[in-house]
DNA sequence: CCCTTCCATAGGGGATGCCTATCGCGATCA
DNA sequence: TGATCGCGATAGGCATCCCCTATGGAAGGG
């Protein structure tokens, strides 16, 4: 059974004539009745009673018609489904985040790619960058932005470098500035007690590894909560935190940013999706804008 | 898009692996990835994503899947439905038959018929022989029990002869025998008043026609109706009435049957259908039945 | 570092689809 | 009744396609 054969069956059976059937298929007749007659032998039954000058379809051809019209819907079907996807009119992106890029540059970006792609869904994981390295190796995420460097642990990811943010101490205005308001090195945190993140967030690990570098373990007032629910810790004054310095412009008043000097602390920005597997075409879409 | 793009297709999908898919389909692996890249080409899109070892459908070929399967599906629906019409699993058959036929001979057949396919939907026209002829000729029969000769105005009917019946002379017990109980011949009946069938019915021509050829117009006390009307008139005492031999067995007590003699009345009933169009091979199957 | 696994590529041979030309058969009409 | 027309079937040639075997090439595993 080919494809062929139900096109030109469907035509004999709406034209009930072989001759216009051809015609309408842009075909010569005697190609369109041997295609006929293949299917009438690969089926084992004749499909039209063949009266002069009134075709007309057997039970046979009944009991086919509908099932071929229907066979030649959904390949029209496949075809432009595959199109839509092409052509971004479909699709999905699941993209991956960590909280401070959620915050700060991802929200024009996605408006910038849903305007340009109203019928793409977007879905968004905001998460640890750990977390979102093993979830791009699950394949539950097709992109996501995450903090270079990747952990050893790491499936064989593409990645790009998209920016490098400096870390700043971020503290309440209510309370005097760490350091006593001069410069502000990594060792000065040694006597600020700090708000810190749950477990999962790079954040954690690069500060808590910086402290420990500097030759001491730092002390945490409050741990576990998320970006909003430290900065709120912060304002109220329970202690300072390490935070990216786009984050600081995000969240509103009461909030004093003091950039670290010495070494400073920094973190670098990522777009990643696995090497092995080529992201859908919506995502190689995002991919491009976030990139280009 | 060909039938054995989308088998293979469906194949890699479901074994993850292009070797394998190869062995599952009988086919050389090269073959397989050729007609993979061949449907991939024309759609436009990859369909897999060939990480090695780890073969995984792309969107594209996300949204392919279910419509292939279903296309393969309904292939193969048609192949089977085509295959239980010829081997009468299913099926139907439209018969015409006149009513004498109907209450006698045929309830044996059909009894036969269906217990060998009870598959096939058996629908009876009962009708006139004229009237079966002109359905016939529309093709809302497939089969029709009729009496010959044809008339002039019939279609080309194919018609192969089952039986020839003796038309007798019924009327009821209740009354002296028509003819004072000796022979009985057509031009006895000029003494009797008939009660006569519908127009329509060939038995009315017949009957008419004879009556006229021995030189008189029949008398009629009630005429319009039914075989089974006709018959419960005569039994009633309001005339006599032709009917074929066969009807009276069938039709209880309370009526005479009394042969014509001289020149018989008889009438030959054939089985018919149309010659330019094949029937339906259940009607085949029954015509088998039926001539055999 | 070699070997295995696995998909892609190359090239040849048989099958298949489409073409033009022609036949056969009813129907129509003079 | 014979010529013509309409229409589907058949015949034969040509290009294409599909499948085959052989081989390439890259990614793991021992």
């Amino acid at each position: 059974m080919q494809f062929q054969q139900l096109v030109y069956f469907v035509a004999v059976a709406e034209t009930r004539h072989f001759t216009r059937a051809a015609e309408r298929e842009h075909v010569a007749q005697p190609s369109l009745s041997q295609q006929i007659k293949a299917l009438e032998r690969e089926l084992g039954a004749e499909l039209f009673s063949r009266a002069r000058g009134n075709i007309a379809l057997t039970d046979a051809g009944e009991a086919l018609l509908p099932l071929a019209r229907r066979i030649l819907a959904d390949a029209d079907t496949a075809r432009l489904e595959v199109q839509e996807l092409l052509q971004l009119r479909r699709g999905r992106v699941r993209l991956g985040a960590t909280p401070s890029v959620c915050t700060g540059m991802l929200p024009e970006v996605l408006r910038a790619f849903h305007t340009a792609h109203p019928g793409i869904e977007l879905l968004i994981e905001e998460g640890g960058s750990l977390d979102l390295v093993r979830e791009l190796a699950r394949g539950v995420l097709d992109l996501a932005l995450i903090v270079l460097p990747l952990p050893p642990s790491a499936p064989p990811l593409t990645t790009v470098e998209l920016l490098t943010e400096d870390l700043v101490v971020v503290s309440s205005r209510e309370l005097p500035p760490p350091g006593g308001g001069g410069e502000l090195t990594i060792a000065d945190l040694r006597e600020e007690p700090m708000v810190m993140f749950r477990h999962g967030y790079d954040l954690r690990d690069l500060t808590v590894g910086a402290c420990r570098a500097a030759g001491f373990e730092p002390v945490f007032t409050v741990e576990g909560g998320e970006m909003d629910a430290v900065l709120g810790f912060v304002r109220a004054g329970l202690g300072v935190a390490v935070v990216p310095e786009m984050v600081v412009a995000h969240a509103g008043p009461g909030l004093r940013a003091t950039p670290l000097t010495g070494s400073p602390l920094r973190r670098t920005i990522a777009l990643a999706h696995r090497t092995d597997v080529a992201p859908p075409r919506a995502a190689r879409e995002l991919k491009r804008i976030l990139v280009g």
